[in-house]
DNA sequence: AATAAATTCATACGTATGTTTTAAATCCTG
DNA sequence: CAGGATTTAAAACATACGTATGAATTTATT
């Protein structure tokens, strides 16, 4: 682990199909990529494949969580340390979808590829992948919903769901957007569409309810990751 | 149009396949079906989908466009409806954004597979659709940025075409939800899930600017529409 | 340098793909 | 009823798919 320099040939191999598979599973999508294609583009042995991986499936899930579990984990992080540094008070809506955002718009500048591929699979995830995504976003989601509530209790827990799957689609949809302009990067632009999608998101989350009663029912947030579907 | 009960048998046959090709092509993409699949599920003999429709992507394009063409052309009525009652004033954003939603929401409660192929096919559209999807979304979404613009000076056009992108991620989402929930249709749900989603999507439109000068260089809003694309 | 382990390679297997074809049925219209 | 349009069945086409195999080669360890 320590002079990551020096990488054995295998890690290399192995590197490079991750890389390929993220780029073009984010182009079009699991099925429209065969392992041939994605070993050439890769410059690898197509038997490499399935020699690191075992199978396809296999190489799309270790592709998707990568990145996924790095991103998840760093929006809790930033949860937790924005938590901290509020002393018991709720934390501003705006700070909580930063924390949201934040390592998206990150991970989306520094691998282009990654967040076209997050959207698909959000979208239309694979049914092989339900149970590891379920698994993977199920205890980010109660952070990030449990800081909501506690932030905007005048917005009843149902469409407070119903907003973070909004929410959610708007992310998606910016991710997409961004590994669309393959400009530069340039910080200070960044920045500014960063605070921008945190404003268009917190604005909707914050805003007054249309709804009087209960006419909304329960409405769980992201469909493909609740246990019955 | 009078009887709508006799129809002729290639009718019946034709509407079969692209009944079908919607909720499959929805539910596992359009590489995710195939042909013999599809024609086993729509009862009809694997020939007959070459002999009405010539190929598969012309299977693919005719179901999107079949719906999202209507969607479509009742968006801009209702937007044009409400213009012409305005008398010349701008409308208020709400009622802009319920012109595009609504049809969209209907459309989900009438054919409760359509938004799920919506949203793949426009988060990630196949290339030989392109053309079509541009032709089909340009002029509608030329309309609404005026409306937008005309209801919210205040909020620079780059600016506004972002949020637009980031709504229509909502908008997205909020239809694959819909189609999620199998939920008997119950007009009041219904309605109150639309005001929210406008509310929503409207408070973000409307929020104030989050950037002061011209941070934010130019973002067109669907990537997949942009014509350098 | 010698041995063992890890990795790459070309090739092949069985199956599935979209599409086409042929021929015989069945339907609808004029 | 005649005749064209549509549907069916079955088979074949070339191509692509995911995966497996076993030998060749590289790498690591002694």
């Amino acid at each position: 682990m320590a002079a990551a320099g020096k990488k054995h040939q295998s890690a290399v191999t192995a590197q490079r199909l991750l890389d390929t598979a993220e780029r073009l599973f984010g182009e079009h999508g699991y099925n429209g990529v065969g392992m041939r294609a994605l070993a050439h583009a890769a410059r690898v042995n197509l038997a490499a494949t399935t020699y690191h991986f075992g199978s396809k499936k296999i190489l799309y899930v270790e592709t998707f969580l990568r990145r996924f579990r790095a991103v998840n984990l760093r929006r809790s992080e930033l949860l937790a340390a924005a938590d901290r540094a509020a002393h018991g008070q709720p934390l501003p809506v705006e700070l909580i979808v930063e924390c949201m955002m934040r390592p998206s718009m990150e991970a989306g500048i520094e691998h282009p590829a990654f967040n076209k591929l997050v959207a698909r699979t959000l979208l239309a995830p694979p049914k092989f992948l339900h149970q590891q995504l379920q698994a993977e976003l199920e205890p980010n989601l109660k952070l990030f919903i449990g800081a909501f509530e506690r932030a905007l209790p005048q917005v009843p827990t149902d469409l407070l769901n119903l907003r973070l799957a909004l929410a959610l689609g708007a992310v998606l949809m910016f991710g997409v957007q961004m590994s669309a302009l393959k400009v530069k990067r340039d910080p200070r632009r960044e920045a500014a569409f960063l605070k921008e999608l945190v404003r268009f998101t917190a604005s909707g989350l914050a805003s007054a309810p249309a709804t009087v009663g209960a006419e909304l029912a329960r409405l769980k947030p992201p469909a493909h990751l609740k246990r019955t579907a």
